[in-house]
DNA sequence: AACTATTGTAATCAAATGGTGACAATAGAG
DNA sequence: CTCTATTGTCACCATTTGATTACAATAGTT
């Protein structure tokens, strides 16, 4: 699977410069020299970074990102800017920017941040994905994968697991998870939360290293 | 509110250098030459972000870290470091830094870094948290937080600790409070009260110093 | 239909929790 | 300062709670 990095930059020099160094890292760029077939090239091909130049001569980068965000697009992004005030960073970010880099850079440094960037994002956002910790779970496929290796799970495992790792952090307790996961309107006893929580703890943490399932005595149970 | 960030650097030169730039910026800096002091001054005061340089002689300043972290002190930290191989980064990531810088770096890149970082930060652990002085608690993950470290409370512990904070300033007499904290219709004594406000004391200050708690005679009890 | 996997329930055990009583310490009134 | 009511502290133990195992009931598969 190769990466696709697309990059708007106005300076041609600036441009060819970023392709050579990105491609010599084995990453496959696709370089504009503004925004006009960026849309376009969006639909249709599956980019895994954008590289935007805040500075272009018509629209302004940010709020081209600030568009196609509001579109539903959200391919991460990295804005490279000549200016240095706080506010334009801050505005960056909040527009969903990821990262920020300020001319002039080092090749180098374009190079970590790239694969800093693409670390983060390829991990948590591989469409649909939810993780915790090295927990990755896909509700689509319903599938489970812990470092990297997969594990099977039953469907009241999965939902359970699911109800949790879409909740980590906070504290469900067991009427909660008989409404949410259990779902219909029989009734269980709170010990049925029990024990479906020691089988899919003893599934996705055989030898009892990684603790991620906390009991709270008197509430319920959390992954945190 | 001034924000307060420690630094740890053992290149003197450097050292003053960030604290001289971040100073001017209206952050308050601490800066140390190695991790020797450190656990004692973050137990005591209320640092907002930890500045880190991985590569110090003796400890590893992610080790460092990893170390807080077990302790359950959870301040954001941005990592310095010289060495700029991918799984370095990433080992820093993992152990719960929040950021990193890699030298040589410029003090505009560490200020727009710090500044992102702590509008992240600041942001967050406001979501859904009740604050007393320097007690946090969020009734959903259930946690208490007391200058930056998290401690454990019992079910009835934290009840109790959270009908106090949402009535701070307010003496809460033992019926009140038995029938707001314990609630079920049993029928308890008022020592049952006069216990439990003690060993909740004896968790969130050990070395009875702090006096949140205060005793009204006659009545009952107040934090304030 | 027979077999298997899944899931609910009951029973047992260990551990955490918290209520209570006894006594010490303390505060406040006189 | 003395006395007494109030509160703090400690230790004990009944109760609650949760983990675990075994087994029964159910659903799903071949």
């Amino acid at each position: 699977m190769n990466t696709l990095i697309l990059i708007v930059e106005d300076e041609e020099d600036i441009l060819e410069l970023m392709e050579f160094n990105l491609s010599k890292e084995g990453f496959e760029t696709m370089g504009f020299l503004n925004t006009k077939r960026v849309s376009q090239v969006l639909s249709q091909e599956k980019v895994d970074l954008i590289l935007m130049d805040r500075n272009l001569p018509g629209t302004e980068g940010s709020e081209f990102i600030a568009t196609l965000r509001k579109q539903g697009i959200n391919t991460p992004v990295i804005f490279i800017s000549a200016k240095d005030k706080d506010e334009d960073i801050e505005k960056g970010f909040e527009r969903g920017g990821d990262d920020y880099l300020t001319k002039p850079f080092s090749m180098k440094e374009l190079i970590l941040r790239v694969k800093a960037i693409l670390r983060r994002t390829q991990k948590t956002s591989v469409e649909g994905n939810i993780t915790y910790r090295d927990i990755t779970i896909n509700p689509a496929s319903r599938t489970v994968v812990i470092e990297n290796s997969s594990i099977d799970l039953t469907k009241l495992e999965f939902d359970l697991l699911h109800e949790l790792i879409n909740n980590q952090n906070i504290v469900l307790d067991r009427n909660y998870l008989l409404e949410n996961v259990w779902g219909n309107d029989d009734v269980y006893q709170d010990r049925t939360v029990n024990v479906a929580i020691n089988r899919l703890k003893e599934k996705i943490d055989p030898d009892k290293s990684k603790e991620y399932l906390k009991t709270v005595r008197g509430v319920g149970y959390t992954l945190c």
